[in-house]
DNA sequence: CCTAACCCTTGCATCAATGCAAGGGTTGCT
DNA sequence: AGCAACCCTTGCATTGATGCAAGGGTTAGG
């Protein structure tokens, strides 16, 4: 027989491994969001990412991708609209939809955000042996394929996570 | 010389694997939370979180824990004790402090949603190459390592870093 | 043209989270 | 005792997110 056992403790250990890092990884995604200055609540946020990684986009077709009711995606866009960060205009193509995208302002936010995001990370990395930083890079990826295409949650693909608020410390 | 220049390329291209894995965690986290029934919303579950992970607590705990307002805290278990997930009682030893303890069916929502994200977890990892699953599991160690402690803000932490089937408790 | 289909906004209502300040309890120290 | 220090709760106010329904705009197709 082979050993079914220590193939499954293995695997076993590598998801405690995986949920460790997680642990990091949602810390890093929190803190960087806490940082930014202004402070715009999460589901801002999410829009903010969505439209930065979706291009122009129309209330209808955000309010799909985050899964609210339009109208809800509306005020959002108010909300970000009043703060200056996001850019609301009428499509003279076609006026029935309307055009969502970033501001400058709303474009550097984001940005740093992810900068903040990527610093970290960084930092972490560069405190590893340089052996597993290779390894660890070439398994990632297969976990990120064996991941596929995660739901439209993402606040990461641009920056950022649905999890814990940004209450860091006080 | 070195080449400085190639070594920051390679560790610019882990960030973006740990970025991407990083995104799918995020998805994982929050299927397993939304799959939770009788939906309690993030805050919530952050609460039950966080006293599942550090045994009882006082109110001022976990609003320190929590980073809020301590009357925040007060509300958030009473929505908790109010569905019967949070167990609120007196503390005989000490009148001033209170005792808080998930009640088992709260407990058994907490469990239920890590199991939910061991086995989502899982269910990725079998579709990676034996050979990287490996390589993945030592890698993160190395990571979660660098990552230290980290901050308050866990949502991940309860069934994690020990304990082989510490979620699998009820 | 005119209507059906679609889009965006607004008003109404609700719920969760949050902070501040006031108030009543309990304990410990003097 | 009595007071100071803490703790927990409540009332008041605000902000954000959310859904539903109604209403006005715009476009494509008859």
């Amino acid at each position: 027989m082979k050993e079914p056992q220590a193939a499954a403790e293995e695997l076993h250990e590598l998801t405690d491994a995986v949920l460790a890092a997680a642990r990091v990884l949602v810390g890093v995604a929190a803190q960087s969001i806490a940082a930014a200055e202004g402070s715009v609540g999460v589901n801002q946020f999410r829009v903010m990412v969505i439209i930065a990684s979706r291009g122009p986009l129309h209330s209808a077709a955000l309010a799909e991708a985050m899964g609210v009711h339009p109208s809800n995606a509306t005020r959002t866009c108010d909300r970000l609209v009043a703060t200056g960060l996001l850019d609301r205009r009428d499509n003279p193509a076609d006026r029935r939809h309307l055009q969502l995208t970033l501001t400058r302002k709303g474009q550097r936010l984001v940005d740093g955000v992810m900068q903040r995001r990527r610093a970290a990370i960084n930092k972490l990395l560069v405190r590893m042996p340089q052996a597993d930083r290779h390894r660890l890079t070439e398994a990632l990826n297969q976990f990120a394929a064996a991941g596929g295409e995660p739901p439209e949650q993402d606040l990461w693909s641009v920056g950022w996570t649905t999890g814990p608020d940004a209450a860091a410390q006080s």
